[in-house]
DNA sequence: GACAGCATGTAATGAGTTACATGATTAA
DNA sequence: TTAATCATGTAACTCATTACATGCTGTC
């Protein structure tokens, strides 16, 4: 009854790293978890009870003025958890690409639609290459806050690189494959890349 | 009331290519959509439901012995509403990933769990390159079963295959790189691999 | 002393998954 | 004729999101 999912795992993992408010946990899903286990903020509010209720955290409450926060930490038992978690064999990668999503079938759309949501891939790409060259300069100069798990966090943040950079190659590829389309089927001046089924 | 979502759209856009039965649907939306849509076959009986109360798409029933089944078919305003989706920005791409969030938090289990789980990586990393080869191969000699939605496909597959190459770099690093650890935290013998905050 | 932004949650709603049930078809 | 697999759904349940509510804190 009321099994813990990946989600609480995640959280769980969270607190195996220290203890924190539910603030502070939801900023460090955002943060450092977000790019592999993306959940809304409410989530973070209500899993961890539920580890409580399970004995693998404790919490305890603190006032400021007339409001509580809550900080929550892993016990015995829910290291022991967390360990059992890690050792099993993690679900393979769930990707949802809406705006690619709509590149497969703009057939049924229009030439600008195909642009335009090129043009949003790319903007995103670009943000997201920004973003990780800052937070790797973070790492390599400073190590970051928890200097003790680099070695872990190198891994993770390496594979955010080749994830963003495989979609800058994809969408530049894409821009300039279809950048001599008259429109979005064969008939109206749509064309198949020469080397679009057998890349190298 | 009852707003058409994505997954609404993601079947409204294969309705959009032609008619199909429920069962039809499902395997598409798993063939064709499920790279970067993936829905459970439930809800694919469910949500051409939704297209019809909304004047977007029409049903007809076919006996076969007892059981009967159900064909889809776009309504014009069905297009008009399609035309319209597909114009608007689509979301960003959304990745879940919990062995790579396990490979993270690894420092908090143990060498052989790592080792597995990326050994698990490369295995998916290596089978779905092995379904892209064949699928590719079947494009470039058969052209599939709608030749005239090649282009689009095209840019689809693209996709996928600079995702599942960037996997595979991504897993073989990891796999190089974590070689000579003798265990998971820098106290027991993990190391920073030199070129993980500044790739190149 | 008002407003913006940080901090801390709860509630309503809905989308999606797993599990189940059962009919039809084919191969052994 | 039995078993496996294809085909067609429904039901129960839960995870997750969006929207809302409200207190605290610093600053103009």
């Amino acid at each position: 009854m009321a099994e813990p999912t990946t989600t609480s795992f995640a959280i769980l993992s969270l607190l195996g790293v220290r203890s924190w408010t539910t603030y502070e946990l939801a900023q460090q899903m955002e943060r450092s978890v977000g790019n592999m286990w993306p959940r809304a903020a409410s989530v973070v509010y209500e899993e961890p009870k539920r580890l409580v209720r399970l004995g693998l955290a404790t919490s305890v409450k603190k006032r400021t003025g007339q409001r509580t926060s809550t900080i929550y930490s892993i016990t015995r038992e829910g290291r022991r958890a967390l360990a059992r978690w890690l050792g099993a064999p993690g679900d393979e990668p769930n990707i949802e690409f809406e705006a690619l999503l709509k590149v497969a079938f703009m057939d049924h759309g229009s030439l600008e639609g195909l642009r335009s949501n090129l043009a949003a891939i790319r903007a995103h790409a670009e943000s997201e290459r920004a973003y990780g060259e800052g937070r790797g300069r973070e790492y390599a100069e400073t190590g970051g806050p928890h200097p003790e798990r680099l070695p872990v966090i190198a891994l993770a943040f390496r594979y955010f690189y080749e994830q963003t950079e495989a979609l800058m190659r994809w969408v530049e590829w894409a821009e300039a494959a279809t950048s001599d389309w008259t429109g979005v089927t064969p008939e109206t001046g749509a064309r198949v890349p020469d080397d679009a089924f057998t890349p190298d």
